[in-house]
DNA sequence: CGTGAAGTTGAGTATGCTCAACGGTGGTGG
DNA sequence: CCACCACCGTTGAGCATACTCAACTTCACG
């Protein structure tokens, strides 16, 4: 198996967010790039120039930065909204296999193609590294390259973490999982506990969790009806009202 | 999330194997560190350096080499054998998260602990080099923090196509992508076309793929059936004889 | 030659999918 | 401003795929 050079990375969760400093430089407050050159006392004068030589991107919900297969340009970072990748079958099956939220990377390159899919959830904004310029970068900044190291190997982590949920997990422990998820990033963001912020559709969480929508709708109603959760009517907001029992579920002790 | 310093990493698909080469390091011919060291033009000494820190390990089939959760200490690197890394539920539900030969890497650390379990699949003879010394190594030689980059992506590539396989094709579509898995492998290392040799039970296929021993054996038999493989009586064995029709099977497309 | 692990095959079943109908919601244009 | 429409979500009925349970065979190994 040949291993291309320009491979580059991706990753969901990224270093913790500084919510409320309003910086100079607006698209890359959160990104990791420039949290660890930040910490890695980096003149700012390459810093500068790493971000010259980038571009912000806006695009609109439901809006493809990329698509699987195409030649592979630049890295992204996400600076506000919310993004999926994906892996589709021939026939039109899709599996996602991330979602992606302000100060993620993506981007995984294989071969000089993009490895997915990425899409916009919601309106989205990026700022996007030329590979070329990123190689160097990376390459001359040692603490860079190692930070990037661990998030990628944080992601593979979590990878196998679903594996093991799609391979052998019943829909009720799926879902349970998936909202559990959900709550420990509303928890890291910062939001009120209990409360978590749905951007995706039944759809996506279906594609996301190896599920049909109905079946993703049936057991979401069937944990309000248990008193597990309660969903708001706008179907994108819902409070974990037994957080025990959310995780008894989703480990399949019931 | 919280990153720590010491996350390590893993891989299947090592480097391009020199096969005829009776070397004088025994452990290390294949090992990917010491391909990259090679190419780098990395001193011995400092190569005989890291591997006096190391210590080679012999496993019998069946014996587990760490298991998920446990502190790590070693980045293990195999150099004879089979391996297979996976995680459990907590009541016993099992997925394989990957099948390791001759060249690859193992020890996927978060926090400091593996993040899968590994367990020898024949008998197996791994190499172990202490993770503080590997890391000062990899540190040290740029080159070589480079190389596990790229293996540690392409392996994020290869969970992401299982992830695929796990949530959307069926039972048919699984079994035949995995046996074009290892028909690729088997091409890979020189092997004559088409046989394939099966060095896992029909139990760990079906915790591969996500799905039951006996599914497993079904699906076979119908290829058999059907003229697309030939399965040897032993079991471990198998011809395939209409690559085309199972790469079909593999998308969906029959 | 006996024993246990691995594999195969069959019968019945359950989980989640398919197909379909319907209600709510938000955006758009008349 | 309101009506329309498309999209999303929900719910029900029936069904299919893969699972469970069980019996039996084969093989490796003592």
């Amino acid at each position: 198996m040949a291993f291309s050079i320009e491979t580059a990375l991706q990753l969901p969760p990224a270093a913790p967010r500084e919510t409320g400093d309003i910086g100079t430089e607006a698209p890359c407050r959160a990104c990791p790039i420039r949290h660890a050159a930040v910490r890695g006392n980096i003149a700012e004068a390459e810093l500068e120039k790493l971000f010259a030589a980038g571009t912000e991107v806006t695009l609109q919900r439901g809006q493809t930065l990329f698509t699987e297969g195409d030649a592979a340009a630049y890295l992204y970072s996400i600076s506000g909204g919310s993004m999926m990748v994906y892996k589709m079958t021939r026939d039109g099956r899709r599996q996602i296999t991330g979602f992606l939220y302000d100060g993620d990377l993506l981007g995984l390159v294989n071969d000089g193609k993009y490895a997915y899919s990425a899409e916009a959830i919601s309106s989205c904004k990026l700022f996007a590294y030329p590979l070329s310029e990123t190689e160097a970068f990376v390459q001359r900044y040692p603490q860079v390259e190692r930070r990037l190291g661990r998030i990628t190997r944080q992601e593979l982590v979590e990878n196998q973490e679903q594996m093991l949920l799609l391979g052998r997990k019943s829909a009720r422990e799926r879902v349970a999982s998936f909202l559990l998820k959900l709550l420990r990033q509303a928890k890291d963001r910062g939001k009120e506990a209990g409360a978590i912020h749905i951007p995706m559709t039944r759809e996506m969480i279906g594609d996301y969790l190896g599920l049909t929508t109905e079946t993703v709708s049936r057991v979401l109603s069937a944990f309000g009806r248990e008193k597990i959760i309660s969903v708001d009517r706008s179907c994108s907001l819902a409070h974990v009202l037994d957080v025990p029992h959310l995780k008894n579920i989703a480990e399949g002790l019931s």
